[in-house]
DNA sequence: CCCGTTGATACCATATAGGTCATAACGGAG
DNA sequence: CTCCGTTATGACCTATATGGTATCAACGGG
């Protein structure tokens, strides 16, 4: 399993040696080459002693006054050449990525979140990062919490939070809670639809399994106007909820930004009476300090300012 | 055009670093990778740091009871791997070739030698190197020895050798000369021929420009047995020169392996006189001490003997 | 809450690389 | 044949790098 580096006593040919090699091999004169290395004469030639040495081959047919590169050298040049060239690589890479401005960033986000502002921050952090592989996904709140603790995703979009000590957190966006009607519902044509006046209407709910849940906070808003909703649990997200009203099953409470799609046999109205509202938050691991993930929480606070 | 090395610090990453920055990557833990590398713990922390501050990037997420590789960690992973994979080939390949059993040997020969021992010999080298590539190729004396000169070849077989001091020399193989003579000559019915008797006769004849030529060597012949031979001197070289006696242009004096190839109209036969015979040099430079040379001169030394 | 483990730090010893100077060996040019 | 240029080599010094030992600090598990 573990990968054993060939423990042989290559290591005496380290970087520094191809490199005076090289330079020797191109130049085919000691002394110019060790100009070259900034080096002097003497120490280079006892490095290629060296290095020819540690292989037990001759790299140079030294005549007095032209060196020339013997097959052997002439191959390790090959070879040397495109170690130095990937070594540079692997140098340039490391850094990009390390610096955040190259590598993956894996964010997962509610599904609500898709059609409001977190399109547009993502736009925002591309144009910032375009070099970043980005890996989209999208879960519910529980899932989410769950990938970001494995550390199968990096960023974690929420709605409204995740409540977890390990999280270092970013507010994206608040909303007020609107109501999603059937179009054909008398409420529709109202002016102002007050809350309290909903209490002999049907509402479509949520699961409840992780409390609090979002039908939780519903029901608390019913609970505040003066009633006990007709309720129907049906919906796993907002966009099914959405619907089960089109179809005439009742109304749904869904944050503001769902009404962006709009959907046949569906409209959408503010209501008068208490709005907890909800909103957006961006979550990673307090450990995860990889560049990226940094960044892209800095674009979220500067974006959530502008808004 | 000399090839400048990317010139950059990024010279403080060189095998050892990569080596020990791998073990870690793969132990994900300190102290395990030390002792696989056989050396302190404190060290290898410092060597991973200081790789990472070359870097300015971070390559380990640690946590005190695990740490995990950073992307940059991951990226720099990969490309150790496949360094030190091309830095362990290129060790082996240029010991390869530096000792010989691997790499290129360009031998040159005289037509005449294509078809007698040196085929023999080549196939003798190649049973002991078989991984060395041979080029040959066919040239006269002239061009033998410019070539070898100009090192455009590494090995030139001569007949019967050249002059030159620069040259190492391993004798191949002698061999009498003999008659050729067409097929419908009253020569061939006689029991044997007497070479003082041929007086009367066409001699094919070969260029006389590099002197001593071989034609200088038949007319030597010619001169000791007492007569001075009307000669035709249009070959350029034994193959030619067959040609033409089996056109019964007249009669040549060639070397004994000549007759190995048959050819309708001629007949080859030895004679009673002078004969100071041919053979075939193996020739390299001097200063050429590649080990593919050295080993092709043994084994010719080796297989002169066995002669 | 304490102990053990683990990586980091401090300090010392040594090895290695490079500088400098001098010189020998060798080849080629004049 | 001698002089010049080039490389190899040795002696000696210095600075940097590397490794060892001892110790510390932090974090997690029991």
């Amino acid at each position: 399993m573990t990968y054993m580096v060939s423990t042989g006593g290559n290591m005496g040919m380290d970087f520094k040696r191809l490199k005076y090699f090289l330079a020797v091999a191109e130049e085919l004169h000691f002394g110019r080459a060790a100009n070259r290395l900034d080096i002097a004469q003497p120490p280079l030639s006892r490095q290629i002693a060296a290095l020819e040495a540690e292989l037990e081959v001759q790299l140079f047919d030294r005549s007095r006054s032209q060196i020339r590169l013997t097959q052997a050298g002439e191959v390790l040049q090959d070879h040397a050449r495109q170690l130095l060239e990937r070594l540079d690589a692997a140098y340039r890479e490391t850094k990009m990525v390390g610096s955040g401005a190259s590598g993956r960033l894996r964010i997962a986000f509610v599904g609500s979140a898709s059609h409001g502002v977190l399109p547009t921050l993502i736009k925002s952090y591309r144009s910032f990062y375009p070099e970043v592989e980005l890996q989209l996904s999208a879960m519910n709140n529980a899932e989410l919490q769950t990938a970001l603790i494995s550390r199968e995703i990096d960023i974690a979009v929420a709605r409204p939070v995740l409540d977890d000590e390990e999280f270092r957190r970013e507010p994206l966006c608040t909303e007020p809670l609107i109501l999603a009607l059937p179009d054909n519902s008398e409420l529709g044509t109202q002016l102002e639809i007050r809350f309290a006046d909903l209490a002999d209407q049907t509402f479509v709910l949520y699961p409840r399994k992780p409390r609090p849940s979002y039908a939780d906070k519903v029901l608390d808003i019913c609970a505040r106007e003066g009633f006990k909703p007709k309720a129907v649990d049906l919906a796993q997200d907002f966009q099914s909820a959405i619907s089960l009203v089109s179809v005439g099953v009742g109304i749904a409470v869904v944050p503001q930004s769902v009404s962006r799609t709009q959907r046949p046999g569906v409209i959408f109205r503010p209501y008068k009476g208490y709005n907890p509202g909800t909103g957006l938050t961006v979550h990673a691991r307090l450990d995860n300090r990889a560049p990226q993930v940094m960044h892209f929480l800095e674009v979220t606070r500067k974006f959530a300012r502008k808004q």
